[in-house]
DNA sequence: TTAGCTACCGAACGATCGTATGCTTTTAGC
DNA sequence: GCTAAAAGCATACGATCGTTCGGTAGCTAA
Protein backbone atom coordinates (compact mmCIF):
# COMPACT_ATOMS: atom_id res chain seq x y z
CA UNK A 1 0.00 0.00 0.00
CA UNK A 2 1.71 3.36 -1.05
CA UNK A 3 0.97 6.46 0.59
CA UNK A 4 -1.66 8.47 -1.39
CA UNK A 5 -1.51 12.01 -2.14
CA UNK A 6 -3.95 14.33 -0.96
CA UNK A 7 -5.75 16.73 -3.91
CA UNK A 8 -4.38 19.69 -3.19
CA UNK A 9 -1.20 18.05 -4.34
CA UNK A 10 -2.64 17.58 -7.34
CA UNK A 11 -0.59 21.20 -8.75
CA UNK A 12 2.12 20.10 -7.08
CA UNK A 13 2.53 16.72 -9.23
CA UNK A 14 1.93 19.02 -12.26
CA UNK A 15 4.80 20.93 -11.43
CA UNK A 16 6.86 17.83 -11.41
CA UNK A 17 5.92 16.01 -14.27
CA UNK A 18 6.92 19.69 -15.99
CA UNK A 19 9.96 20.58 -14.13
CA UNK A 20 11.12 16.99 -15.08
CA UNK A 21 10.10 17.39 -18.83
CA UNK A 22 11.87 20.74 -18.85
CA UNK A 23 15.31 18.60 -17.73
CA UNK A 24 14.39 15.64 -20.17
CA UNK A 25 13.71 18.38 -22.94
CA UNK A 26 17.21 20.39 -22.57
CA UNK A 27 18.67 17.24 -23.05
CA UNK A 28 17.04 15.46 -25.89
CA UNK A 29 14.75 18.40 -27.54
CA UNK A 30 10.89 19.19 -27.20
CA UNK A 31 10.04 15.69 -29.13
CA UNK A 32 12.37 13.65 -27.38
CA UNK A 33 10.01 13.70 -24.30
CA UNK A 34 8.01 10.70 -23.96
CA UNK A 35 4.96 10.37 -21.70
CA UNK A 36 6.20 6.35 -20.80
CA UNK A 37 10.35 7.98 -20.10
CA UNK A 38 8.63 10.57 -17.95
CA UNK A 39 6.18 8.11 -16.21
CA UNK A 40 9.44 5.81 -15.60
CA UNK A 41 11.59 8.99 -14.35
CA UNK A 42 8.87 9.77 -12.15
CA UNK A 43 7.77 6.42 -10.70
CA UNK A 44 4.22 6.70 -11.79
CA UNK A 45 2.24 5.22 -14.79
CA UNK A 46 1.89 6.50 -18.05
CA UNK A 47 -2.18 7.81 -17.56
CA UNK A 48 -1.11 9.72 -14.79
CA UNK A 49 1.35 11.81 -16.56
CA UNK A 50 -0.89 12.27 -19.44
CA UNK A 51 -3.78 12.83 -17.37
CA UNK A 52 -2.85 15.81 -15.93
CA UNK A 53 -3.01 17.29 -20.05
CA UNK A 54 -4.55 14.84 -22.14
CA UNK A 55 -2.57 15.08 -24.97
CA UNK A 56 1.26 15.05 -25.49
CA UNK A 57 0.74 18.03 -27.49
CA UNK A 58 -0.72 20.23 -24.41
CA UNK A 59 1.99 18.83 -22.42
CA UNK A 60 4.75 19.99 -24.65
CA UNK A 61 2.88 23.51 -24.67
CA UNK A 62 2.84 23.38 -20.74
CA UNK A 63 6.76 22.53 -20.66
CA UNK A 64 7.18 25.91 -23.32
CA UNK A 65 5.05 27.82 -21.15
CA UNK A 66 6.88 27.04 -17.82
CA UNK A 67 9.76 27.78 -19.56
CA UNK A 68 9.03 31.15 -21.12
CA UNK A 69 8.11 31.82 -17.20
CA UNK A 70 11.00 30.82 -15.82
CA UNK A 71 13.18 33.05 -18.67
CA UNK A 72 10.93 35.86 -17.40
CA UNK A 73 11.30 35.67 -13.87
CA UNK A 74 15.32 35.24 -14.64
CA UNK A 75 16.01 37.83 -17.24
CA UNK A 76 13.83 40.76 -17.45
CA UNK A 77 12.62 40.42 -13.63
CA UNK A 78 16.46 40.77 -12.61
CA UNK A 79 17.19 43.74 -14.76
CA UNK A 80 14.11 45.76 -14.04
CA UNK A 81 16.01 47.71 -11.58
CA UNK A 82 17.93 48.85 -13.70
CA UNK A 83 17.74 52.38 -15.40
CA UNK A 84 15.49 52.17 -18.69
CA UNK A 85 17.39 52.38 -21.97
CA UNK A 86 21.15 50.96 -22.57
CA UNK A 87 21.52 49.86 -18.65
CA UNK A 88 18.53 47.88 -18.57
CA UNK A 89 19.37 46.05 -21.54
CA UNK A 90 22.53 45.52 -20.93
CA UNK A 91 21.53 43.89 -17.62
CA UNK A 92 19.40 41.61 -19.64
CA UNK A 93 21.75 40.64 -22.11
CA UNK A 94 24.05 39.97 -19.09
CA UNK A 95 21.49 37.66 -17.43
CA UNK A 96 20.57 36.18 -20.59
CA UNK A 97 23.95 35.27 -21.27
CA UNK A 98 24.42 34.00 -17.38
CA UNK A 99 21.43 32.41 -17.13
CA UNK A 100 22.46 30.14 -20.82
CA UNK A 101 25.77 29.03 -19.07
CA UNK A 102 24.12 27.98 -15.88
CA UNK A 103 24.64 24.21 -15.41
CA UNK A 104 21.49 22.41 -15.43
CA UNK A 105 19.11 23.56 -17.89
CA UNK A 106 20.84 22.94 -21.56
CA UNK A 107 21.32 26.40 -22.83
CA UNK A 108 18.13 28.63 -24.08
CA UNK A 109 15.27 26.45 -24.09
CA UNK A 110 13.74 28.83 -26.10
CA UNK A 111 16.19 28.91 -28.26
CA UNK A 112 16.66 25.27 -29.03
CA UNK A 113 12.78 24.77 -29.14
CA UNK A 114 12.98 27.29 -31.98
CA UNK A 115 14.82 25.29 -34.16
CA UNK A 116 13.25 22.15 -33.27
CA UNK A 117 9.88 23.43 -34.77
CA UNK A 118 10.92 26.33 -36.80
CA UNK A 119 9.74 23.66 -40.32
CA UNK A 120 6.46 22.96 -38.30
CA UNK A 121 3.50 24.83 -38.34
CA UNK A 122 1.31 24.04 -35.31
CA UNK A 123 0.87 25.38 -31.92
CA UNK A 124 4.11 24.60 -30.42
CA UNK A 125 5.51 26.67 -33.35
CA UNK A 126 3.23 29.33 -32.61
CA UNK A 127 3.95 29.86 -28.81
CA UNK A 128 7.87 29.91 -29.62
CA UNK A 129 7.14 32.56 -31.96
CA UNK A 130 5.24 34.29 -29.51
CA UNK A 131 7.20 33.68 -26.78
CA UNK A 132 10.54 35.16 -29.49
CA UNK A 133 8.86 38.61 -30.43
CA UNK A 134 8.09 39.23 -26.58
CA UNK A 135 11.60 39.48 -26.36
CA UNK A 136 12.43 41.25 -29.26
CA UNK A 137 9.63 43.48 -28.87
CA UNK A 138 11.08 44.22 -24.89
CA UNK A 139 14.41 44.83 -26.57
CA UNK A 140 12.91 47.08 -29.18
CA UNK A 141 11.13 49.25 -26.54
CA UNK A 142 14.30 49.50 -24.36
CA UNK A 143 16.74 51.00 -27.21
CA UNK A 144 13.71 53.47 -28.14
CA UNK A 145 14.17 54.68 -24.70
CA UNK A 146 17.87 54.81 -25.10
CA UNK A 147 17.68 56.42 -28.31
CA UNK A 148 15.36 58.89 -26.85
CA UNK A 149 17.49 59.68 -23.88
CA UNK A 150 20.25 60.20 -26.20
CA UNK A 151 22.54 56.93 -25.28
CA UNK A 152 22.33 56.10 -28.50
CA UNK A 153 22.10 58.11 -31.92
CA UNK A 154 18.97 59.58 -33.41
CA UNK A 155 18.96 57.82 -36.55
CA UNK A 156 19.98 54.12 -34.73
CA UNK A 157 17.97 51.73 -36.84
CA UNK A 158 16.24 49.95 -34.03
CA UNK A 159 15.27 46.65 -35.94
CA UNK A 160 18.83 46.08 -37.00
CA UNK A 161 20.06 46.19 -33.74
CA UNK A 162 17.58 43.66 -31.92
CA UNK A 163 18.84 41.68 -34.71
CA UNK A 164 21.96 42.10 -34.04
CA UNK A 165 22.09 41.60 -30.55
CA UNK A 166 19.80 37.89 -30.75
CA UNK A 167 22.45 37.05 -33.25
CA UNK A 168 25.35 37.60 -30.44
CA UNK A 169 22.74 35.59 -28.20
CA UNK A 170 22.28 32.78 -30.40
CA UNK A 171 25.99 32.98 -31.05
CA UNK A 172 26.50 32.45 -27.10
CA UNK A 173 24.35 29.72 -27.12
CA UNK A 174 26.29 27.54 -29.41
CA UNK A 175 29.87 28.59 -28.14
CA UNK A 176 28.01 27.16 -24.45
CA UNK A 177 25.99 24.26 -25.48
CA UNK A 178 28.02 22.93 -28.50
CA UNK A 179 31.31 24.21 -28.32
CA UNK A 180 31.51 24.24 -24.67
CA UNK A 181 33.71 27.83 -24.70
CA UNK A 182 34.20 29.14 -20.81
CA UNK A 183 35.02 32.35 -22.94
CA UNK A 184 31.83 33.12 -24.65
CA UNK A 185 29.79 34.95 -22.08
CA UNK A 186 33.21 37.19 -21.95
CA UNK A 187 33.52 37.34 -25.58
CA UNK A 188 28.96 37.93 -25.67
CA UNK A 189 29.06 40.76 -22.72
CA UNK A 190 31.91 42.60 -25.00
CA UNK A 191 29.69 42.04 -28.55
CA UNK A 192 27.33 43.37 -26.60
CA UNK A 193 28.68 46.91 -25.44
CA UNK A 194 30.23 47.53 -28.52
CA UNK A 195 26.55 46.99 -30.24
CA UNK A 196 25.33 49.41 -27.17
CA UNK A 197 28.39 51.91 -27.82
CA UNK A 198 29.51 51.41 -24.42
CA UNK B 1 7.79 -9.07 -62.58
CA UNK B 2 9.99 -5.47 -61.54
CA UNK B 3 13.00 -4.47 -63.84
CA UNK B 4 15.77 -5.36 -61.43
CA UNK B 5 18.87 -2.47 -61.23
CA UNK B 6 22.10 -3.46 -62.00
CA UNK B 7 24.53 -3.68 -58.95
CA UNK B 8 26.51 -0.53 -60.53
CA UNK B 9 23.48 1.66 -60.00
CA UNK B 10 24.22 1.00 -55.81
CA UNK B 11 25.57 4.36 -55.30
CA UNK B 12 23.21 5.69 -56.97
CA UNK B 13 20.21 4.23 -54.80
CA UNK B 14 22.40 5.32 -51.89
CA UNK B 15 22.58 8.70 -52.82
CA UNK B 16 18.93 8.83 -53.55
CA UNK B 17 18.24 7.70 -50.05
CA UNK B 18 20.42 10.69 -48.37
CA UNK B 19 18.62 12.94 -50.89
CA UNK B 20 15.63 11.58 -49.10
CA UNK B 21 16.33 12.11 -45.85
CA UNK B 22 18.19 15.45 -46.27
CA UNK B 23 14.79 17.16 -47.29
CA UNK B 24 13.30 14.98 -44.46
CA UNK B 25 15.59 16.41 -41.96
CA UNK B 26 15.20 19.35 -43.25
CA UNK B 27 11.45 19.91 -41.77
CA UNK B 28 11.72 17.40 -39.13
CA UNK B 29 15.58 17.21 -37.57
CA UNK B 30 17.51 14.16 -38.28
CA UNK B 31 16.26 12.43 -35.37
CA UNK B 32 12.93 12.77 -37.01
CA UNK B 33 14.00 10.99 -40.32
CA UNK B 34 12.81 7.45 -39.95
CA UNK B 35 13.92 4.41 -41.97
CA UNK B 36 10.18 3.47 -42.34
CA UNK B 37 9.27 6.80 -43.61
CA UNK B 38 12.53 6.94 -45.71
CA UNK B 39 11.16 3.36 -47.49
CA UNK B 40 7.24 4.79 -47.71
CA UNK B 41 8.82 7.96 -49.21
CA UNK B 42 11.34 6.22 -51.66
CA UNK B 43 8.45 3.21 -52.39
CA UNK B 44 11.37 0.14 -51.26
CA UNK B 45 11.54 -1.94 -48.31
CA UNK B 46 12.52 -0.66 -44.90
CA UNK B 47 15.92 -3.18 -45.51
CA UNK B 48 16.62 -2.18 -48.47
CA UNK B 49 16.99 1.44 -46.99
CA UNK B 50 19.30 0.71 -43.91
CA UNK B 51 20.70 -2.13 -45.76
CA UNK B 52 23.57 0.27 -47.41
CA UNK B 53 24.45 1.82 -43.71
CA UNK B 54 24.13 -0.90 -41.49
CA UNK B 55 22.61 1.53 -38.68
CA UNK B 56 20.74 4.14 -38.02
CA UNK B 57 23.64 6.35 -36.43
CA UNK B 58 25.32 5.26 -39.71
CA UNK B 59 22.44 6.56 -42.29
CA UNK B 60 22.53 9.70 -39.73
CA UNK B 61 26.52 10.51 -40.15
CA UNK B 62 26.09 9.91 -43.80
CA UNK B 63 23.89 12.47 -44.18
CA UNK B 64 25.43 14.93 -42.22
CA UNK B 65 28.30 13.91 -44.26
CA UNK B 66 26.50 15.15 -47.82
CA UNK B 67 24.80 18.27 -45.66
CA UNK B 68 28.61 19.24 -45.18
CA UNK B 69 30.14 18.65 -48.42
CA UNK B 70 27.02 20.59 -50.12
CA UNK B 71 27.27 23.08 -47.98
CA UNK B 72 31.61 23.35 -49.04
CA UNK B 73 30.56 23.29 -52.39
CA UNK B 74 28.50 25.73 -52.86
CA UNK B 75 29.35 28.10 -50.02
CA UNK B 76 33.17 28.34 -49.84
CA UNK B 77 33.79 26.87 -53.00
CA UNK B 78 31.93 29.98 -55.07
CA UNK B 79 33.74 32.28 -53.05
CA UNK B 80 37.59 30.31 -53.79
CA UNK B 81 37.00 33.29 -57.15
CA UNK B 82 37.17 36.29 -54.74
CA UNK B 83 40.30 38.02 -52.86
CA UNK B 84 41.64 36.90 -49.88
CA UNK B 85 40.72 38.45 -46.73
CA UNK B 86 38.02 40.64 -46.61
CA UNK B 87 36.65 40.04 -50.51
CA UNK B 88 36.45 36.43 -49.99
CA UNK B 89 34.90 36.50 -46.73
CA UNK B 90 32.17 38.54 -47.75
CA UNK B 91 31.48 36.17 -50.74
CA UNK B 92 31.31 33.58 -48.45
CA UNK B 93 28.72 34.74 -46.19
CA UNK B 94 26.53 36.28 -48.83
CA UNK B 95 26.77 32.83 -50.20
CA UNK B 96 25.96 31.28 -46.75
CA UNK B 97 23.13 33.78 -46.44
CA UNK B 98 21.96 32.98 -49.77
CA UNK B 99 22.09 29.48 -49.47
CA UNK B 100 19.83 29.78 -46.11
CA UNK B 101 17.44 31.91 -47.88
CA UNK B 102 17.14 29.35 -50.44
CA UNK B 103 13.84 27.81 -51.09
CA UNK B 104 13.91 23.78 -50.69
CA UNK B 105 16.28 22.73 -47.61
CA UNK B 106 15.19 24.44 -44.66
CA UNK B 107 17.30 26.89 -43.25
CA UNK B 108 20.84 25.87 -42.63
CA UNK B 109 20.97 22.27 -42.08
CA UNK B 110 24.17 21.91 -40.26
CA UNK B 111 23.21 24.98 -37.87
CA UNK B 112 20.10 22.88 -37.05
CA UNK B 113 21.54 19.66 -36.41
CA UNK B 114 23.66 21.55 -33.99
CA UNK B 115 21.17 22.56 -31.67
CA UNK B 116 19.74 18.86 -32.19
CA UNK B 117 22.66 17.35 -30.97
CA UNK B 118 24.45 19.95 -29.11
CA UNK B 119 23.42 17.96 -25.77
CA UNK B 120 24.03 14.17 -27.31
CA UNK B 121 27.35 13.18 -26.56
CA UNK B 122 28.23 10.63 -29.43
CA UNK B 123 29.60 10.32 -33.19
CA UNK B 124 26.88 12.96 -34.77
CA UNK B 125 27.38 15.42 -32.52
CA UNK B 126 31.08 15.26 -33.04
CA UNK B 127 30.86 15.49 -36.53
CA UNK B 128 28.89 18.47 -36.16
CA UNK B 129 30.95 20.23 -34.21
CA UNK B 130 34.20 19.26 -36.69
CA UNK B 131 31.92 21.04 -39.45
CA UNK B 132 31.61 23.72 -37.74
CA UNK B 133 35.00 24.15 -36.17
CA UNK B 134 36.33 23.75 -40.11
CA UNK B 135 34.22 26.14 -41.09
CA UNK B 136 35.52 28.66 -38.16
CA UNK B 137 38.83 28.18 -38.65
CA UNK B 138 38.25 29.09 -42.81
CA UNK B 139 36.76 32.61 -41.08
CA UNK B 140 39.26 33.05 -38.78
CA UNK B 141 42.05 32.51 -41.82
CA UNK B 142 40.50 34.85 -44.27
CA UNK B 143 40.26 37.60 -41.02
CA UNK B 144 44.38 36.53 -40.53
CA UNK B 145 45.03 37.49 -44.22
CA UNK B 146 42.79 40.03 -44.26
CA UNK B 147 44.78 41.96 -41.01
CA UNK B 148 48.14 40.65 -42.86
CA UNK B 149 46.79 43.07 -45.87
CA UNK B 150 46.16 45.82 -43.60
CA UNK B 151 42.35 45.63 -44.49
CA UNK B 152 41.69 45.02 -41.11
CA UNK B 153 43.47 47.05 -37.92
CA UNK B 154 46.22 45.28 -36.48
CA UNK B 155 44.87 44.58 -33.32
CA UNK B 156 41.88 42.83 -34.38
CA UNK B 157 40.73 40.26 -32.10
CA UNK B 158 40.07 37.78 -35.23
CA UNK B 159 38.19 34.87 -32.60
CA UNK B 160 36.16 37.35 -31.55
CA UNK B 161 35.24 38.88 -34.90
CA UNK B 162 34.96 34.55 -35.89
CA UNK B 163 31.85 34.81 -32.72
CA UNK B 164 30.41 37.79 -33.90
CA UNK B 165 29.83 36.96 -37.63
CA UNK B 166 28.96 33.61 -36.71
CA UNK B 167 26.15 35.19 -34.58
CA UNK B 168 24.96 36.88 -37.44
CA UNK B 169 25.03 33.61 -39.25
CA UNK B 170 22.10 32.24 -36.49
CA UNK B 171 20.45 35.29 -36.13
CA UNK B 172 19.97 35.37 -40.32
CA UNK B 173 19.20 31.52 -39.92
CA UNK B 174 16.17 31.88 -37.23
CA UNK B 175 14.84 34.97 -39.03
CA UNK B 176 14.22 33.06 -42.05
CA UNK B 177 12.95 29.63 -40.88
CA UNK B 178 11.13 30.95 -37.99
CA UNK B 179 10.24 34.38 -38.92
CA UNK B 180 9.73 34.09 -42.22
CA UNK B 181 11.84 37.51 -42.73
CA UNK B 182 12.35 38.52 -46.19
CA UNK B 183 14.31 41.37 -44.72
CA UNK B 184 16.37 39.40 -43.11
CA UNK B 185 19.09 38.51 -45.64
CA UNK B 186 19.60 42.08 -46.07
CA UNK B 187 20.01 42.63 -42.54
CA UNK B 188 22.61 40.15 -42.21
CA UNK B 189 24.61 41.86 -45.17
CA UNK B 190 24.22 44.61 -43.37
CA UNK B 191 25.84 43.37 -40.00
CA UNK B 192 28.90 41.20 -41.75
CA UNK B 193 29.87 44.61 -43.69
CA UNK B 194 29.89 46.91 -40.79
CA UNK B 195 32.14 44.28 -38.99
CA UNK B 196 34.33 43.74 -41.40
CA UNK B 197 34.50 47.90 -41.54
CA UNK B 198 32.95 48.14 -45.34
C1' DT C 1 27.08 -23.65 -67.11
C1' DT C 2 27.58 -22.57 -62.77
C1' DA C 3 29.04 -20.56 -58.36
C1' DG C 4 29.20 -16.55 -55.83
C1' DC C 5 28.12 -11.74 -54.88
C1' DT C 6 25.13 -7.91 -54.32
C1' DA C 7 20.74 -5.39 -53.97
C1' DC C 8 16.57 -5.72 -52.38
C1' DC C 9 12.22 -7.74 -50.54
C1' DG C 10 8.88 -9.75 -47.21
C1' DA C 11 8.22 -10.88 -42.76
C1' DA C 12 8.94 -10.87 -38.18
C1' DC C 13 11.30 -9.52 -33.62
C1' DG C 14 10.81 -6.94 -29.16
C1' DA C 15 10.47 -2.31 -27.68
C1' DT C 16 8.25 1.85 -27.34
C1' DC C 17 5.16 5.34 -28.95
C1' DG C 18 0.51 8.12 -27.71
C1' DT C 19 -3.96 7.26 -26.20
C1' DA C 20 -8.31 5.17 -24.08
C1' DT C 21 -10.84 2.60 -20.62
C1' DG C 22 -11.95 1.01 -16.18
C1' DC C 23 -10.61 0.36 -11.81
C1' DT C 24 -9.01 1.64 -6.70
C1' DT C 25 -7.96 4.85 -3.32
C1' DT C 26 -8.16 9.23 -1.16
C1' DT C 27 -10.14 13.56 -0.15
C1' DA C 28 -13.79 17.28 0.31
C1' DG C 29 -18.34 18.80 1.03
C1' DC C 30 -22.57 17.78 2.87
C1' DG D 1 -20.88 8.93 8.02
C1' DC D 2 -21.88 9.19 3.21
C1' DT D 3 -21.21 10.46 -1.30
C1' DA D 4 -19.24 12.58 -5.49
C1' DA D 5 -15.02 14.08 -7.52
C1' DA D 6 -10.39 13.33 -8.46
C1' DA D 7 -5.70 11.41 -8.79
C1' DG D 8 -3.36 7.88 -10.13
C1' DC D 9 -2.69 2.86 -11.49
C1' DA D 10 -3.06 -1.26 -14.39
C1' DT D 11 -3.86 -2.74 -18.64
C1' DA D 12 -4.59 -2.76 -23.30
C1' DC D 13 -4.97 -0.92 -28.15
C1' DG D 14 -2.89 -0.16 -32.75
C1' DA D 15 1.05 2.05 -34.79
C1' DT D 16 5.64 2.61 -35.52
C1' DC D 17 10.34 2.27 -34.08
C1' DG D 18 15.24 0.00 -35.41
C1' DT D 19 17.00 -4.29 -36.50
C1' DT D 20 17.48 -9.13 -38.06
C1' DC D 21 16.72 -13.07 -40.99
C1' DG D 22 15.98 -15.92 -44.99
C1' DG D 23 15.02 -15.83 -49.65
C1' DT D 24 15.43 -14.33 -54.52
C1' DA D 25 16.54 -11.87 -58.78
C1' DG D 26 20.24 -10.33 -61.62
C1' DC D 27 24.96 -9.68 -62.44
C1' DT D 28 29.97 -11.27 -62.81
C1' DA D 29 33.81 -14.35 -62.92
C1' DA D 30 35.40 -18.89 -63.43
Amino acid sequence: MSPRKSAVETAATRTRIIECALTLASAEGLEGVTIGRLATELGMSKAGVIGHFGTKEALQLATLDAAVEKFADRVPARAAGADPGVDRLTRAFDEWIAYMADEGHGGCFLTSVATEFDGRPGPVRDAVLAALSRWSDYAAAELRTAVDAGDLPPDTDVDQLVFELGGVGLAAGQAIQLHRDPAAPERARRAIDRLLGR
